[in-house]
DNA sequence: GGTGCCGGGAG
DNA sequence: CTCCCGGCACC
């Protein structure tokens, strides 16, 4: 079954039609709705198609996956052979600290095939690195029917870190250097019939190092091609679950089923695990606690004297700019 | 009330 | 963009 409405969708001029995925469901017929969506568009690859008859395609393949971590994406997933009804559930990745930037980021390519950690520095190795080794094709063949984009996801790697990082690659089993490494996992469930909507900010504009590797235990289908690798091989799984690891930095993300929710800390650098413990109770707290109807959950407060404070106000022109404007602190930062 | 800073406006 | 400030949440 899947593979015949796979073979529909990988030859069929619709799918990559955006305009289009408002019909898709009509396509796929029989409950199998597959759309993509309109505002679909990456760096990497537009197009991406399933051959079904290629043997070595895992048999409940993962969404198309495409990791443009300047973006924010919006994962649509449909999969149930029964429900009628539409069955989605959104994810939307915001960063959560966008203040901090870093610009010694460097894209890398992992493949995303389960128990292979390859990464790679160019997409075309990493491409040609899931052909050879993973889809049995030849190497040398420039063919590509862009199925490889599928099976690798960019991820952004501090070069600051990078080369103690490297070798603390697999996220499976995080490195234990380092005194008690703060490494949250974190499972956000989703409704089955209410959308949830997770936050998540790229990648690119804050994380010191995107280490991270996200799992899904569902095959899902998805409407917009997205940006969470997954495991390509993983058994289809009832329901929508996806744990996300990171090893640095520390962000925690919780999926709750309808209107956008975001539970979030994070902290880069120094007070690593104390922080992320008490703002994590904290955030959680507003969250779920109907205490006071806070209207938005805002960061705490630093603990470092700003500005403001050290130089005080008459030395307002010995201020960081930030400061000045009334923008975080650049220069004391916590 | 002081502080930090988000959101938004002005130029 | 830069620069500034209202306003809000925290302390």
């Amino acid at each position: 079954m899947a593979a015949t409405v796979l073979t529909i969708l990988s030859t069929s001029p619709l799918v990559l039609n955006p305009s289009s995925s408002a019909s898709g469901a009509d396509l796929a017929g029989k409950g199998w709705k597959e759309s993509l969506s309109a505002s679909y568009s990456s760096s990497t690859s537009g197009n991406w198609s399933w051959d079904a008859s290629d043997q070595s395609v895992p048999s409940t393949p993962s969404p198309p996956l495409s990791n443009d971590p300047g973006k924010s994406f919006l994962l649509s997933s449909q999969s149930d052979d029964n429900i009628e009804e539409t069955e989605s559930t959104h994810f939307l990745f915001e960063d959560p600290i966008p203040r901090k930037r870093k610009n010694s980021m460097k894209v890398m390519f992992k493949c995303l095939w389960k128990n292979c950690e390859k990464v790679l520095s160019t997409s075309s190795g990493i491409q040609r690195h899931i052909r050879t080794v993973h889809l049995g094709r030849n190497g040398d063949s420039d063919y590509s029917d862009g199925e490889e984009d599928f099976y690798y996801s960019e991820i952004e790697v501090n070069m600051d870190t990078l080369s103690e990082g490297l070798s603390n690659l697999t996220p499976t089993s995080p490195t234990t250097s380092g005194p008690a490494p703060f490494f949250p996992v974190l499972t956000c469930d989703a409704s089955r019939s209410e959308p949830a909507r997770m936050i998540h900010t790229p990648l690119s504009q804050s994380a010191p190092s995107a280490l991270c590797h996200i799992r899904t235990d569902h095959a899902y289908q998805a409407t917009t091609p997205v940006s969470i690798p997954s495991m390509p091989s993983d058994p289809p799984h009832s329901e929508d679950r996806i744990s996300v690891s990171w090893q640095s930095p520390p962000v925690i993300y919780k999926a709750l089923p309808g209107p956008m929710t975001q539970i979030r800390t994070v902290s880069i650098g120094e007070k690593r695990q104390p922080v992320n413990h008490t703002t994590v109770s904290k955030t959680h707290a507003n969250t779920t606690s109907n205490a006071k109807p806070t209207t938005g959950t805002r960061k705490p407060r630093g603990e470092a004297k700003k500005c403001r404070k050290v130089y005080g106000m008459e030395k307002r022109d010995l201020w960081c700019t930030a400061c000045r404007w009334k923008k975080a602190c650049q220069r004391f930062t916590d």
